[in-house]
DNA sequence: GGAAACTGTCATAAGGTTGTCATATACAGG
DNA sequence: CCTGTATATGACAACCTTATGACAGTTTCC
């Protein structure tokens, strides 16, 4: 439970992408933000800024709300809209005669809303506050798949209602499975993503993981999601496995 | 998943299409193009240029902005309709004047931008970025023909849904021919695609793999796919094999 | 301090894959 | 229609990869 916290110090900056098309406020903004110890991504439009978020996927967006060509609320309508960006935390800077429209950003998908001129240690704040916020609400979200259950605030397994046990490792090691479904892994990769990058350990201790993990499944059935790839690894899949 | 990296750096040169009505710009483009080891490709205008893409299928196309008959914007849209041709990554080349239109040129399915004059070091800066950022989505991407699907994430097959069992050799010959359709190949060369250089297999043992994928895709009916061409090798094709 | 729970490795058992053969077929010319 | 080749197939035995049960060293928790 500890590794939360663990991960949090030893992550690297965050990421914020800012969206404004004047140049004179992205530069003002970005100085602030490196100050403050973040990475700073800038955009001058929603068209440059929307496949940065793809590509670089930065932990938050600033997002004016006047672009030229699309605003910045369709921007966030449509980061919204795809699964693949709609967890990107959006924070909509509006200048003060658009005030009236912040519940329409706010309806639109934007996190927080703050307006123009703001002070760069209001601005930190509330990243600071919409970052913890979600990324405590992405940590602490059960996932659940058919009937199994992995509440991760109490660090528990259920299938089916019932609990089930396992070791720490297995949990882990679901978790990650969990969270990353219809994909295979390398032996290799799920040692560096479950244990941790450089850790020292056979390749085969794997599969004895596996097979508990698949044990303590097996009583629900549940252990058909731990499908191996042969020659490759394994993947957490619900779909039913290969046919032979 | 190291294939890719792997596979890069053996990889034959990039193949850059210049489509620009200056013969001035193309030369000097091509042989900075050629200095940082690409082939390139020449181009007067849209229509010539388009049918390159269709026959040479170049890794990347330089485009510029105005070009006499069919402009350079309208060849881009025109690209990206086209689903043959929708995933070839396109560098708009603007004149300072026309930076204004640069939005537009992103819009219109150009994956960068970059204003007359420039220097041939940060053009080759962006090509190179843009080969890693459309090359790396491309080997994620799942490859579909009909109802036969192969997915390299989960790295799996699926025939109209149904999953597909089959050996590991057998996942990567059809890898291979799915993402070579529509040509020969001989068994040595096939040998050394799927199996690697340097490996001692006799040749023969590609007609038993060939045999075993076939089986495998039988019950589907898409070991129609995977054609014999006798005195040659095999072929991935969709298209009904030659009436004799 | 000691019992119980966890972990990483092994050795061994199961099973799945692979490269070759030998044989049956299909083809292209004569 | 026959013949020499090129392919398609079925059968195998060697080889690899994965699944499992056991075990000894540690850590955790009374």
């Amino acid at each position: 439970m500890n590794d939360m916290t663990e991960k949090s110090l030893k992550m690297s900056k965050h990421k914020i992408l800012i969206i404004d098309d004047e140049p004179a406020i992205r530069e003002m903004v970005a100085v602030a933000l490196e100050m403050a110890d973040f990475e700073v991504l800038e955009a001058e439009n929603a068209q440059i800024g929307h496949s940065l978020i793809v590509d670089q996927r930065p932990d938050l967006v600033l997002l004016d709300w006047m672009l030229p060509q699309v605003s910045g609320i369709e921007l966030a309508r449509r980061l919204k809209r795809d699964d693949s960006t709609a967890d990107v935390p959006i924070i909509m800077l509006t200048a003060k005669s658009e005030e009236d429209n912040k519940l329409q950003g706010l309806e639109g998908g934007a996190d927080d809303y703050i307006t123009k001129p703001f002070s760069t240690r209001e601005l930190i704040a509330r990243i600071r506050a919409v970052l913890r916020r979600t990324s405590a609400a992405a940590a602490e979200k059960a996932i659940q798949v058919e009937g199994l259950c992995l509440d991760p605030v109490s660090h528990r397994i259920s299938a089916n209602d019932q609990p089930v046990d396992m070791g720490p490792t297995e949990y882990r090691l679901l978790e990650f499975f969990m969270s990353h479904q219809e994909r295979a892994y390398s032996r290799t990769q799920l040692l560096d993503q479950v244990w941790g990058a450089n850790v020292y350990v056979e390749d085969r201790t794997i599969d004895v993981h596996i097979r508990r993990l698949r044990k303590a499944l097996e009583p629900f059935g549940f252990d058909r999601f731990i499908q191996t790839v042969r020659g490759t690894g394994y993947r957490f899949s619900t779909k039913t496995a290969q046919a032979s």
